[in-house]
DNA sequence: CTGAAAGCGCTTACAG
DNA sequence: CTGAAAGCGCTTACAG
């Protein structure tokens, strides 16, 4: 096979640059990968020889022999209008000071693609995936378990996570928020509970909390996810035809919060006077919203860099103490409830 | 070195596969990269024994030998809350059914990574990059066109594109909301406009066609990128300081259109009657807001499967004819204007 | 601090 | 339709 290819010139290579700097391709090797060891005069000869040659390290070779990918899967179930987009931000930009790069795959709501994209992530060995989602079928835990050098599951605590979790408790935001609205003096909240795991457990913590708290059993609806503005629309509807009116929505999303805001505008209610609402994710636009919308505050980008963190620890070959990292949450008290 | 590692077991290789099913490794390589030419018989045996030693193929030791990573890089300013999620949305989902992996790059609104990101997909050897932002640093557009087999810009007609490019005219964007303000009889638009290229752009293009038309010049305000809803307030109190009030607003955004509802609401205006607001994107929550955002449809999902197109195309070793993909863009007329 | 050489796990032109 | 073998461009244990 010729080096050339599709008039584009052949690549140089690490022979091109010990060549030219009088050296070994080893020492070449090292001056990148453990800079520390190569005398200063022959990094100087080294550093000269790549800039003239253009030279730029071949990392799938690199991966190849070293059997590190320095790639990461990052598997989420969307990017158009995701919570997770901060955590996906704040790891591109972690993962980039080490050299690494992210592999995006999206996985749908359902699921559907997440068997390839896991085979995907092993067929390209990377150093690591990551998830948002939850996986629960058995035979792609035990693949991910089995072939993939570690995998943090993200934005949730599993009782039995894969290897290890970073994320908060569901439950423990439903009590939270049902504390909340109880301190507050609402007493007919309905919820807006999003057609997931996740956001069932936060349901379930609120439901408990509630009637442990003498409150009566809330109304409630179940939304399809990922959670849309224009799901706002289909709650109202659902609203009219409730007999008694809440006082209060809790909604499984800020932009499902800003849809109704809009909505009980629109209909002539005031928010809060007439209904409060309160949403989940703390995204931008909870406190640019008129009114502010008062929400569970997610520290997406943290999740990011905790994960980077574990990934870091387990490169250099520190087994995890602990297998669930609670980054928490908290409420933001704002206009809205 | 051992082949087993941090306890994980060893992976089977092709070797391991070809003694199971008494065949050389050339004929399961050939199995997965040419089925067509393995015999029937040849071919049930390899199923068996890939299936029986659980073997997913070694992407990076592919790519190495065969010279093809499979691997697209995309360089995107962020995806917090972005235009082109659509795009990549788009791109994923059809480069996977090629078995393409996704390579996500986040430059940032000022292209600061953007440097590090192209040496990452140039070392990756990606088979294609596919940028959304504009390149002008002259040295990184020679990399580009020097060392990446195809590289792809998308929502732009540049002038002189690397190689080629999907999109639309930004200018003749701006045109047609001119037209489209002037013909519902707006006298006195009010441009808010990204401190970008493109948005300046839309706003040349609004400009020109605005005066030949016979329009008196319209006021201006710049903001910065990515466009969020909370710019709405600093548009709104720049707003104030007018003299002459507009009677509608051109955003650079649909996020943005829509926090200028939400102001104008919460200051007891009047969409449109007041105040008429036209978007930017036909995001989702375009149609759904109350009132119904009048915005520019730009499809995405279209740009991201063209691109893709292209990419296939020159993998197939076709060389395109046209170096500058239109696809158009259109009005649509909603209640806000 | 440096070099010679084996090896990472595939693909593919060549020969049959 | 299939196999033997060279080669893709690196890394790294070993020896010095």
């Amino acid at each position: 096979m010729t080096r050339e290819r599709r008039g584009r010139p052949a690549a140089p290579r690490l022979e091109d640059v010990a060549a030219r700097a009088r050296v070994s391709t080893a020492t070449v090797s090292r001056f990148y990968n453990n800079p520390g060891i190569v005398a200063p005069r022959t990094a100087q000869r080294i550093r000269a020889a790549i800039r003239s040659t253009g030279y730029v390290p071949n990392a799938i070779a690199g991966g190849l022999a070293s059997n590190r990918s320095r790639v990461v899967s990052v598997l989420v179930p969307e990017i158009a209008q995701s919570i997770f987009n901060d955590t996906i931000e704040a790891m591109c930009a972690e993962l980039a000071k080490d050299g690494i790069v992210v592999m995006l795959g999206l996985t749908g709501a359902d699921d559907q693609r997440l068997a390839a994209l896991i085979e995907a992530a092993v067929a390209r060995r990377a150093d690591g995936v990551i998830l948002t989602g939850i996986v629960s079928r058995e035979s792609m835990r035990r693949l991910l378990r089995k072939r993939c050098p570690v995998v943090i599951e993200t934005w949730g605590l599993p009782r039995d996570p894969i290897d290890i979790a970073v994320g908060f408790s569901h439950d423990a935001v439903g009590v939270a928020v049902a504390r909340f609205l109880m301190e507050r003096g609402y007493q007919r909240p309905h919820l807006v509970v999003g057609d997931g795991q996740r956001a069932r457990a936060r349901r379930d913590g609120f439901l408990r909390e509630w009637s442990a708290a003498g409150g009566a059993t809330p109304t409630e609806i179940i939304t399809p996810l990922p959670s849309r503005f224009g799901h706002a629309r289909l709650v109202w509807r659902h609203l009219a035809e409730l007999g008694q009116q809440p006082d209060a929505v809790v909604c499984g999303s800020d932009i499902l919060a800003q849809g109704i805001i809009v909505e009980a505008q629109a209909a002539g209610l005031r928010v809060p006077g007439d209904l409060a609402v309160v949403g989940f994710g703390n995204l931008q636009v909870a406190s640019d919203m008129r009114p502010t919308i008062t929400t569970v505050d997610v520290d997406g980008a943290r999740i990011g860099r905790e994960a980077v963190a574990v990934l870091r620890r387990h490169a250099a070959g520190q087994r995890p103490s602990e297998r669930l990292i609670d980054v928490g949450f908290r409420i933001i008290a704002r206009e809205s409830a």
